[in-house]
DNA sequence: TGATGATAGTTCGCGTTAGAACTAATCGTC
DNA sequence: GACGATTAGTTCTAACGCGAACTATCATCA
């Protein structure tokens, strides 16, 4: 018994890694860390969102989210604005500078990741979609694919571009 | 064109996050960060383990592992010894005290990860398995699959039973 | 109204993350 | 055998990562 699905997880691990090696390299290069590009892609082309949808999306824990948000704000590519009907609520929304740097950004790494799967025949990443998903929801019971659904779990790479894409 | 890869890459990371949660949980229930579980894991049952070697094996960058270890000595868990034969090499093993660790949470963790698994197919998991592995190798072309290689990039998760159960 | 409870964000502690700069030791090669 | 190039670990910095504690603000319901 040599426990398969142990070597199931280490692949799962190492082929995660290997993306965000690979995915934030890219990133880094453009001048942000890969949460701040998540946080980027997931405001770009909208009006705005809450700290906690922002969370949500991003799959940043708020306790993290706060910081990041510090980050971009101290660069001016976020603002935060208080929201009248709920004053527990921030609002916090892409600058002009914001969105200028996502219509570069955002493209520029779809591109780059588009490669990779160049000769992944369809079916293949359908299958593996699948399974993907399969298995998170066994790890996580309360699911979280469907627009409206909360969840609100650790960290994230891309999934901003993931999300959108979807 | 939805870029339909986002939405796979999206499961990858959600996928993983799940994992990540859901063991992480339970190691830090045994008193370890999922790190520190990496190192003791990977120590058990062996002789010792140069920090390259263990570094290689959990995937955790060599900065990093100087802390690990630092604290798992702080506990006295495990030993730093230097070799005569490379004096620029530390040797890392485990103590009495680390062994008698590793042969309680190491079980209790495979234990608890193998119940996730219970009605996942035998061919489904070998699926998945290729896949991730060929898109893994996709992101990182010096792919480290057989026992001697060597790669060096970042961190991990029950990397070390994964290595051991494969 | 007013106590109870839930929610939104921030703050904090501790540990991890990558990467780069640094020291020390060994290797390759001539 | 000396010299430049590698290699092993440590140290440093900036940014996350999570959980827990905390503040402020709604929400509920009696």
């Amino acid at each position: 018994m040599p426990e398969p699905f142990l070597h199931t997880l280490r692949h799962l691990v190492t082929c995660y890694q290997a993306f965000e090696a690979y995915s934030g390299a890219h990133i880094r290069e453009l001048g942000l860390t890969p949460p701040q590009f998540d946080v980027i892609a997931t405001l770009g082309n909208t009006d705005g969102l809450s700290c906690r949808e922002l969370g949500e999306r991003t799959l940043i824990t708020k306790g993290t989210l706060t910081g990041v948000l510090d980050r971009l704000e101290a660069r001016k590519l976020v603002r935060r604005e208080s929201v009248a009907e709920d004053r527990r609520s921030v609002f916090v929304r892409l600058t002009r500078a914001g969105e200028k740097l996502f219509d570069i950004v955002f493209p520029a790494h779809v591109a780059y990741l588009r490669g990779v799967f160049g000769e992944l025949a369809g079916d293949e990443l359908a299958t593996l979609d699948r399974l993907l998903a399969r298995m998170a929801r066994r790890f996580a019971p309360d699911a979280d694919d469907e627009p409206a659904a909360v969840a609100a779990t650790p960290k994230s790479r891309m999934i901003a571009a993931a999300r959108r894409g979807a």
